[in-house]
DNA sequence: CAGTATATTGACGTTTACGTAAACGTCAAT
DNA sequence: ATTGACGTTTACGTAAACGTCAATATACTG
């Protein structure tokens, strides 16, 4: 694996456009380094990327997502009132995990239903009766 | 329970707003009855409203949940190209919370991995040292 | 050295999901 | 008769999350 990337590199990989990564950064999600005045996306700012993207995904705002990428660096902190807000909103995020698990049990459930209807009229359509055959 | 609601009771029971209401009905996420020109929703319209709130927490936007809604009643079609295409959607939507299943997974195991070094560091500071003793 | 590819910074446009206010109707209670 | 609580529509505002130029710089490539 390379040390670093370029801006288009980590768009490619994780399909999305350069715009959007720039942008990013100007919501404080990501740092790059900079040579000149062109982007250097270490291995490090990548993975805060994929954790980003893995956030989007749950749905969650980039200011949350700011907040929990910045987690990973506060635990190392060395101030107490650090420490704890940071425990705070781990268990923050930590519900609204178990909330958004609970919601995909029940969409799952129904989505079993639905389909089991589906197949089953499917079945009744294709099956028993001449309405359409050639 | 009731039969029917009023707008004002649904806005209380799920904690949002009428506007939002009326904005999903614009939507075509709801359609509930009139009564003269005030809105009348019926224990179904409730039900919609509840599985609408469960899409967005997990961070759907709202057309793909009017048509994941729209699923409940097309499960019941008549045509086979409808029931066909649902059954499709239905894989979509399915694969989709997969992905999100398995997020939270990632997620809640870097959390835990956060707070576990938080703690640790918090132990550090408040059991050991005098540094901060009165 | 002109051309192509890749990068940069603005600036403005767009979509989504509502909020907010204006202006009005309806009905019950004071 | 008016006040207050609820409802309505219409219209404009706004925050978030980018997309889409345009103008510019830098680098390599034939």
């Amino acid at each position: 694996m390379q040390e670093t990337f370029t801006i288009s590199e980590l768009g490619k990989e994780f399909g999305i456009t350069t715009r959007a990564i720039r942008f990013y950064e100007d919501k404080q999600l990501l740092s790059p380094l900079r040579e000149g005045n062109k982007r250097i996306y270490t291995r490090s700012d990548r993975t805060r990327l994929k954790l980003l993207l893995r956030g989007k995904r749950l749905g969650w705002p980039l200011d949350e997502i700011r907040d929990v990428l910045n987690m990973y660096e506060a635990g190392h902190a060395g101030e107490l009132q650090q420490l704890e807000y940071t425990c705070r909103k781990v268990e923050e995020s930590r519900q609204q995990l178990e909330q958004q698990k609970l919601d995909i049990e029940a969409s799952m459930a129904d989505l079993a239903t639905i389909e089991k209807r589906c197949r089953e009229r499917i079945k009744l359509i294709t099956g028993s009766s001449d309405e359409n055959a050639a």
